[in-house]
DNA sequence: CGCCAGGTGCTGA
DNA sequence: TCAGCACATGGC
């Protein structure tokens, strides 16, 4: 057990916010993976409280997954340009962009598309009891996300009866891509967004909004604004009766929040799934 | 039961 | 470039 400072940081925010999908909240503390160790995580105040089952994990592997070196205010100060913003901040103010594995998190979004948060983290439990390695923490069992290596030679039918659908064989081409090295996945946190989704964009079940999220969640690309049917509602603050096709609101939200505007699209989306009242949901849509 | 879900790939204008 | 369509599956 050890204790890492968290000032300006919701954990539960963070981890409850559609960015990560093996984080599960057990009588307060949160249980979940990070690499190849399982943490169980409580916050009281500015202080975390983490117990893991690696004694190889650090202090400093904490603070980089929840990116606490990074100056929240200073952020949220740069994206609190307009009053919708403004509301998804004051609701949700402490929620942090992960800095998760990139493999992961691509895989992970691969299985996202056109999908829903309960479904997505069932598969995604499945194909990790089926091909990860078993890891445990004082009664707490599970299983670390499998390797690009352990899927990339699973025949389709395999990950179709884990409940992939369709997104099977995206899946499985994308894992034999990083394998095969036509992916240079570890170069990618080192390159610009625009380079990074480009590569992530070969990708077989990998288009804007798949690109961006795992330019964001995964490799630390804050630019990347993703568009997904939610941000699509909020947007509708900004261009209440123009039709826009997602790839003019990208633009559009890219120039509004500036550099940070991923976090910006993760404040918004966190808001309009959960931090709304129902006066704000009735002013625009749904 | 019908609708929806952190969309993508393909086709045809 | 953009609209329209098929696509697997399960929660609600």
């Amino acid at each position: 057990m050890f204790e890492v400072a968290a000032p300006e940081f919701s954990l539960q925010a963070t981890l409850s916010s559609g960015q990560t999908f093996r984080w599960a909240e057990r009588h307060g503390s949160w249980h979940g993976f990070l690499g190849s160790s399982v943490l169980k995580l409580r916050q009281e105040g500015d202080v975390l409280f983490c117990e893991s089952s690696d004694s190889a994990l650090t202090l400093e592997h904490i603070r980089r997954y929840f990116a606490l070196d990074l100056n929240l205010p200073e952020i949220l100060s740069s994206i609190d340009v307009d009053m919708q913003i403004h509301h998804a901040i004051l609701r949700h103010r402490g929620l942090r962009v992960l800095r998760q594995d990139g493999w992961e998190t691509l895989a992970s979004f691969i299985c996202a598309s056109f999908n829903n948060i309960k479904r997505i983290e069932g598969m995604i439990e499945r194909l990790c009891q089926a091909h990860g390695d078993p890891v445990s923490l004082n009664g707490f069992r599970g299983f670390s996300f499998p390797t690009p290596e352990a899927i990339a030679g699973l025949p389709e039918r395999r990950l179709r009866s884990l409940g992939l659908g369709y997104r099977a064989p995206y899946l499985r081409a994308t894992a034999r891509l990083v394998v095969d090295g036509r992916l240079p996945i570890e170069q990618l946190r080192r390159v610009g967004y625009e380079a990074t989704k480009t590569a992530l964009l070969g990708c077989e079940g990998v288009g804007d909004k798949v690109a961006d999220c795992v330019a964001l969640f995964g490799f630390e690309k804050y630019e990347a604004f993703p568009i997904d049917v939610w941000m699509e509602r909020a947007m509708r603050y900004y261009f209440r009766h123009r039709k826009m096709t997602r790839a003019g609101l990208h633009d559009y939200a890219r120039r509004h929040f500036g550099p940070y505007a991923g976090y910006a699209q993760q404040y918004l989306y966190h808001y309009m799934r959960t931090g709304r009242s129902s006066v704000e949901r009735s002013a625009y849509s749904v």
